[in-house]
DNA sequence: AGCGTATGTTGTGACCGGCAACAAATAGAC
DNA sequence: GTCTATTTGTTGCCGGTCACAACATACGCT
């Protein structure tokens, strides 16, 4: 038998729908969701599929790289036992970036969506030109792809977090305020993919909520807050990024809290950032630099969870009332949306102690659904690293999704 | 060659992803964007299948009963003229009814999205039992389904409106306050279609903003606020309803404008309700009833339109004030959710004239993408029957999405 | 060892779509 | 009026994909 790549090579054009396309991404996804104690026959029932179709499948994800057996499935009850099949940790894999206002992250996550290699830089990019920015960025991933390939990974694809607005092409920054970036076409300045693939481009609270659906689409639905020098939300539903209409949902830090509220620098009043911002905090905890303008994300952070923990009434009382405000916002976010999970991430992962309490009973109190569900309030399982590790599973998730597309290269 | 359906027959089990059924789905679209101007050729130009393809897509959906020929496409150049293909007005419809809060209506639309038959009623339901709202009900669709089969139509399934919060399956109403209703299943209550299929269920708002969107998925994203009672909204996303997690999502009445507000019947302070509800713009404008207590809404609400168009000051200071703080609300569901498109429906559309102006204004304020992109205000298309349209909409929609289950039974 | 059971493979038939060839129907050129 | 170019719709053929059944394989249990 001729190997399936040779015969596809033949077929003359693809139908408008490919069954086999699907079908494979099917037998991928059940490969995925349980790696390693899954058989062809398992692929089978968890599919539908025929057990000859399961099989063939199965084989053409082999030959292609991405699937492996791996010894036998537990035998518990009678009769042969099935080969188990899993994910290849080596093969492709992709690399993500994380240019943030102030530290730069590189990722590198594998087929199985574990974390193979990471890299968190410490640079205030304020002030500092585009050119020396992704001059920073190529050293970064420069350095990642060679530790991949020593580690027998082949980096097919790179996605990019930025702090800021992206176009729902992915191929320019249309507003990067504490970058400098404005319109900024940057799908030809990135890093790209080992055999050439352009670097996908998303805003860093997108990709920090992707982090959190991890390789399935198995997250379900959820709004990720991201605490930054801004506040910036990302919404998952159903395990997949919704990104709107121009690529900017979830854009809340300007939502109005208080129409009679303090001014904000985007020309109107009573901001959430003005609240529950970074700065805000530090501003009403009575925490300064001196010259009390620009701040710097993660050392004032761990200087506000500092005096946190040493019960400093100011900043308790700034965490508190940042988390009401904060609160009371989200819930109303839950509700329209009718999401009913929550996920603190960026300053407020480490500010959680004090800042989720607050939150979570005012979404509880302004919940809809109050009664007859309940909304969770959990905290992001990653940190800093967040943005960098979704827009490197991004790559991942592609592939995984399509694997078609990957197999016929 | 035997007929299509005489093969189908002798196949064993459908495959898990079957082509056929999205080709059948993609020519029968096809046909419906360009009803009656278009052939079989322009089928496979407009979905990229093969002409043979096409036209035995097309033979199938003829034979179906959905799709028939209509003399020829305008021949403009040289070349033998297609024949000219359209959706079938007679053949398969759809029922919808709205059992709204003081007016019940119902509503036939034929395959091709258009109204054979609506009737609305006003009542009152408020005070009257379950078993008596939905005598009212069964004698509407009965009247509905005679005027139909007269006109040659098979009503092939039903969709029922309501005012309240419906479980996602579509089965029981959780929470109608107004009807009295709690947790009510109503799946075996409701009119069945002509084959015994059971009524989908859903939010009144909900089927209002499928009305917005037509036949075809081509509608893009939009809000669409429906001012009732209470408030409520539609989330129309690429064309397809997005009804959150629970089914409840767009539930923007309790959200709250002002932490320190009048208090609301909810428990909670400064609802949108409270500054943007029918009886708030009432009380505003100093309207009463004499009791001061309900008020019915058709009614007032052409109260408040006489006052409005008099100039009385009162009315118009009120309006104002109602649409500023809708608008400041709706600005920030955009900018969430990214959506470019607002609708005002139910009661606002008649008060529009004097509303839209105060909305248009402070969306146009808080909108994000001020200076890359505008949101754009609109009035709901239809009145009072938009839930009732949209509902009997739904029904006919779910035949165009999956013509192959039609066909097959 | 034998039986029942589950797995993986192979061969067959059916369905589906692309392709090419053909008849049909028209516009335009001469 | 005739011929040509062009477009439409149909038909036969072929390749790809999948369901199905039959079979070999490999295990537990008795």
């Amino acid at each position: 038998m001729p190997s399936a790549a040779t015969v596809r090579a033949k077929r003359r054009t693809t139908p408008a729908v490919n069954p086999r396309a699907t079908h494979l991404a099917l037998a991928l996804r059940c490969v995925a969701e349980q790696s390693g104690e899954i058989s062809r026959a398992g692929i089978a029932a968890g599919t539908g599929l025929n057990r000859s179709t399961a099989s063939s499948l199965i084989d053409e994800l082999i030959g292609g790289g991405l699937v492996r057996e791996v010894g036998s499935t537990a035998r518990t009850r009678a009769g042969r036992p099935g080969t188990a099949l899993a994910l290849r940790p080596d093969g492709p894999a992709g690399l993500g970036i994380d240019v943030n206002v102030d530290y730069t992250a590189v990722c590198v996550v594998d087929l199985t969506g574990k974390v193979r290699y990471k890299h968190v830089v410490a640079e205030d990019q304020r002030g500092h030109g585009t050119r020396e920015i992704l001059d920073r960025v190529d050293r970064l991933a420069r350095g990642a792809r060679q530790a991949a390939e020593a580690d027998g990974l082949d980096l097919v694809g790179s996605a990019v977090a930025v702090p800021g607005i992206v176009d729902r092409a992915g191929a320019t920054v249309t507003l990067a305020p504490n970058l400098g970036w404005r319109d900024l076409d940057v799908s030809d300045l990135l890093p790209a993919g080992a055999h050439g693939e352009r670097a996908a481009l998303d805003n860093e609270a997108n990709f920090a909520a992707l982090s959190e659906a991890g390789l399935l689409r198995a997250g379900g639905s959820y709004l990720y807050v991201s605490g930054q020098i801004g506040v910036g939300a990302g919404i998952v539903l159903d395990g997949e990024l919704y990104r709107g209409s121009h690529g900017w949902s979830g854009e809340i830090g300007h939502l109005t809290v208080d129409r009679n509220g303090p001014p904000c620098p985007c020309g109107r009043r009573g901001c959430l950032e003005r609240y529950a911002g970074h700065e805000a905090i530090l501003r009403a905890a009575g925490i300064t630099d001196g010259a009390g303008t620009t701040f710097g994300v993660r050392p004032t952070a761990d200087l506000i969870t500092e005096r946190a923990q040493a019960g400093d009434p100011a900043t308790l009382a700034a965490l508190a009332e940042a988390g009401a405000v904060l609160g009371g916002v989200l819930a109303g976010c839950l509700n329209l949306l009718d999401v009913g999970r929550l996920v603190l991430g960026g300053i407020y992962r480490q500010l959680a102690p004090w800042l989720a309490p607050e939150v979570e009973r005012e979404v509880a109190a302004h919940f809809l659904g109050a009664g007859w569900a309940s909304p969770e309030v959990t905290v992001s399982t990653y940190g800093a690293e967040a943005p960098a590790l979704g827009a490197a599973l991004s790559v991942v998730r592609t592939i995984v999704a399509d694997p078609l597309r990957w197999l016929t290269r």
